[in-house]
DNA sequence: GCGACAG
DNA sequence: ATCTTGTCGC
């Protein structure tokens, strides 16, 4: 078992990397403990699908909050250091994370990571990875689900919500952020509680399906990697 | 053994 | 994750 930061970062196989879930979800806090929030982030990754040799490219972008004013967006590119393998996003998308957030010149108090945290098979999805390595506030904003059910059937109202239960345990919340849109499924990252994280999530949604920073974040990937495959082809040809 | 399976 | 315009329905 790894004992390092960057080792947590880069396990050599699924073993490991099961090994360091373990280890580091007994660190995350999913209660509040967090300050005044005047910044929050967003993060995405975009890349080729099925191409190992292919880009992960990430953006973090930070908004002003609550007014939700674009602040700052980082960007970063590097080779996949793992597979896809779902249970352990973590691996894939964190360290190109990690390093577009070292480029902020403004941390911010809070983040919302695509993908789950606490709903995760060992309870540590990439938010809570994000969370606990960069040791930053973090909501898992999830588009679909991992691990468990809805408690019961999700009204279809814009603030609906109910209680994702898995094992007996409420691991998240299925929360509709737009009429009759599909849920996301929020839980808690790090040093947040889910109901904290809920009402966050609401507070960075403008009518859209997704909280402000994320579509900003998910956009700023996007163009990344379109900017760098056009390059590459442009060299090419 | 069978089905499920974040991005 | 990504490929993609219009189109059906509230």
């Amino acid at each position: 078992m790894p004992t390092t930061p960057t080792n947590w970062l880069y396990p050599p196989d699924l073993t490991v990397a099961t090994e360091v879930q373990r280890e580091l979800a007994s660190r995350v806090i999913a209660e509040d403990d967090f300050g005044p929030i005047n910044t929050v982030g967003g993060t995405d990754i975009s890349c080729r699908p099925r191409d190992p040799k292919a880009q992960v490219h990430a953006a973090i972008v930070t908004c002003d909050w609550p007014s939700l004013t674009r602040r700052e967006v980082a960007t970063a590119s590097d080779l996949p250091r793992f597979p896809y393998v779902s249970g352990y996003l973590g691996f894939r998308e964190s360290p190109v994370l990690v390093d577009a957030f070292a480029k902020l010149a403004r941390k911010p108090d809070l983040l919302f990571v695509d993908g789950q945290g606490l709903s995760h098979p060992r309870g540590f999805g990439i938010a809570c990875q994000l969370g606990v390595l960069l040791d930053v506030p973090a909501i898992g904003v999830g588009k679909s689900v991992l691990v468990g059910t809805p408690a019961a059937p999700l009204g279809p109202d814009p603030g609906d919500r109910v209680p994702m239960v898995w094992k007996g345990r409420t691991v998240g919340m299925a929360l509709r952020t737009r009429p009759r849109a599909n849920p996301l499924y929020i839980s808690a990252g790090h040093r947040i509680s889910l109901e904290s994280a809920v009402e966050h999530v609401l507070a960075a949604t403008r009518g859209y399906r997704l909280p402000e920073p994320t579509r900003r974040a998910h956009d700023a990937a996007g163009e990344l990697r379109r900017s760098v495959e056009g390059d590459v082809a442009g060299l090419i040809g």
